[in-house]
DNA sequence: TTGTATGCGTTATCAT
DNA sequence: ATGATAACGCATACAA
């Protein structure tokens, strides 16, 4: 294992500003409403049992009068517990990641946590340092969408007790509770769709697999339900890197001239790849559905606007979300069970980029 | 001031598992490495001057061994900073939002800070409870674009002297730093250019202005601009509540009909109207442009794609972000000059769904 | 170049 | 029903 330099990154050190105005503690609040540190740490905790009724009401009005907040720090310290969890996105600028963050976020608000947000670009070595920099921060609870390549590290959260929760990619050598979308199932759903309006070709899109679950399991399904099927387009995956400039116009080409005069359709691995493919479909002046038919996965907010509508697969993002911090939740009460994976079933939304041909 | 019920709110205090493996400590490095505790505090602080070469390395090797990461709470509680910043969005599912949120983040793990967001669906009331959290972090730092009705618990943050940014909504009365697009350029900008094109006929939709600055100076540059040019058009501001259902579509309606065979444009305050706007229009069956013209803020993955390609004023989202945390941290190093407002400028994206009348 | 001792704000233990 | 005290992990003032 790498030897991991340890050193204070805050480079600021030199003079931060120590005008620290009097922030009250709990013995200013204790002081002033004439009782013990313990007796406030009680009500702070809500152990109302034990206090007497004129206390606590003494306590609750010298605590605003103060304006008491009681410091998150300290009391994690103590009590080895940050109420913090960790949430790492690839990429956060896709709706598809908030949404997912949005559910995470009701539940843990919802139980007294705060959320800290970390965002990697989908690279791995922002990966590992956010992971180190949420380590030490103690978070409770960790969960992740991730690259895939920092294996060692979310291996050392595990070791510590601290509980991690795979959302969208599945590592199974990892023994992580897991929530997904269904791929089979969605990506099935829409491919007996798709045959069903008899189109006689069909192209699945898809960005590198690597060790992307979610894109794995949808080649793979594209593939093999047409295999089964035996369907002419089995052949028809193309695997796009957007960091090679005119890859895609170039494989989309390739695929257009090889389909051409023939009901065809794109199928696209996430609402980026569609977003770029409709762009440069848009640039030939091809017309949807008229000169070629389109589909993705994602319901994302533009999918009802672009004319025709654009036929997509729904993934339950929040419920995503909803059910990967529950499960932290779980974790973090002690439930030792074996490590489960969740698939939520994503959702076909039919609209107007895939006509049937006998229409 | 209301008093605030301070109880601990996390629910599931009841018996989170305290299976704490063993976690290395500072007192376990300087043990394992034969040093004492402030040596290795000080390696962690890097102040490798005061230490030998030697034990350098042992500590290294040390910290290696035992996967030691510093605890943060402990280090903020004794420094008292906890090297977090708080951000607070109204709607993280906004790209608006999270472009802005990448600014901030670059520059914070630059400078190894890390960020704790939150999203207030724009409501008061979830703001309000996300500041006491932040408060109760202790954040060093806090950027938000406020619902605006919480100035009392923002104001106690700065009596704190926690540096607070506002991003996107200005507040004067709080004198805190502010940044935000420069809407009166940038509205101005794409009116002239709006006119140009020979439009007979300007809508401004916006969603109610509220306490947001960014909608009260677009609606008022829109307004100003066509009194000035005393242009036909100068009433024609709506306002839409989307949670009034079918006000939309209603106000719609009575711009279209009373512009009925003029050359119109319909200018959105923002991407989520105009997704909304053309979801409307689409179900009429009227066609961009030739029917009429779209423009709106906010220049969205979606914009190039929508044929014939959305009109828009990109707002310098990023930067910012970028600007907002350099500024926390210009005020976290103990800057106290007057607090500024600063004004990015927009830019103005001409695109298929704005023709000029002549063509 | 290195170490000792003290305290940050809180909770837990053990008292009364 | 309430309190005194120790301890959480770390940084700092002061010694040596």
């Amino acid at each position: 294992m790498a030897i991991v330099k340890l050193v204070n990154s805050v480079k600021s050190l030199s003079k931060p500003s120590k005008q620290q105005s009097h922030r009250s503690t709990i013995g200013d609040v204790a002081r002033e409403a004439g009782v013990s540190k313990t007796t406030i740490s009680r009500y702070l905790s809500g152990q109302f049992d034990s206090i007497s009724e004129q206390t606590r009401k003494r306590i609750e009005q010298t605590i605003a009068d103060l304006k008491y907040r009681p410091n998150r720090m300290a009391r994690g310290l103590k009590r080895d517990r940050s109420f913090s969890i960790g949430m790492i996105v690839a990429d956060i600028t896709n709706p598809f990641s908030t949404s997912i963050l949005r559910g995470v976020e009701d539940v843990c608000t919802k139980h007294g946590y705060s959320l800290m947000v970390c965002n990697t670009d989908n690279d791995p070595v922002k990966e590992k340092e956010y992971i180190m920099m949420l380590q030490a921060h103690r978070i409770d609870g960790l969960i992740i969408n991730s690259t895939g390549h920092n294996n060692e590290y979310l291996h050392e959260l595990a070791e510590e007790q601290t509980p991690v929760v795979l959302v969208d990619r599945k590592m199974p050598e990892l023994g992580f509770d897991t929530v997904v979308t269904n791929n089979v199932q969605a990506t099935t759903e829409a491919m007996r769709f798709f045959l069903q309006q008899g189109y006689e070709r069909i192209a699945f899109f898809t960005q590198p697999v690597e060790k992307v679950s979610s894109r794995n399991e949808r080649s793979n399904t594209f593939h093999q339900f047409l295999a089964q099927a035996n369907h002419p387009s089995i052949t028809d995956v193309y695997v796009v890197d957007f960091r090679e400039n005119g890859q895609l116009e170039q494989k989309l080409e390739a695929y257009l001239s090889s389909s051409q005069g023939q009901f065809r359709l794109l199928f696209a691995v996430n609402g980026v790849m569609q977003l770029k493919i409709l762009n440069v479909l848009q640039q030939k002046g091809l017309r949807i559905p008229e000169d070629i038919a389109v589909a993705c996965f994602d319901d994302l907010d533009w999918a009802p606007v672009i004319p025709p509508g654009i036929t997509t697969i729904a993934q339950p993002t929040y419920e995503i979300g909803v059910n990967a911090m529950e499960r932290v939740l779980k974790r973090i009460m002690g439930d030792q069970s074996p490590a489960e994976t969740i698939e939520l079933p994503g959702k076909l939304i039919i609209r107007g980029s895939t006509p049937s041909k006998t229409k």
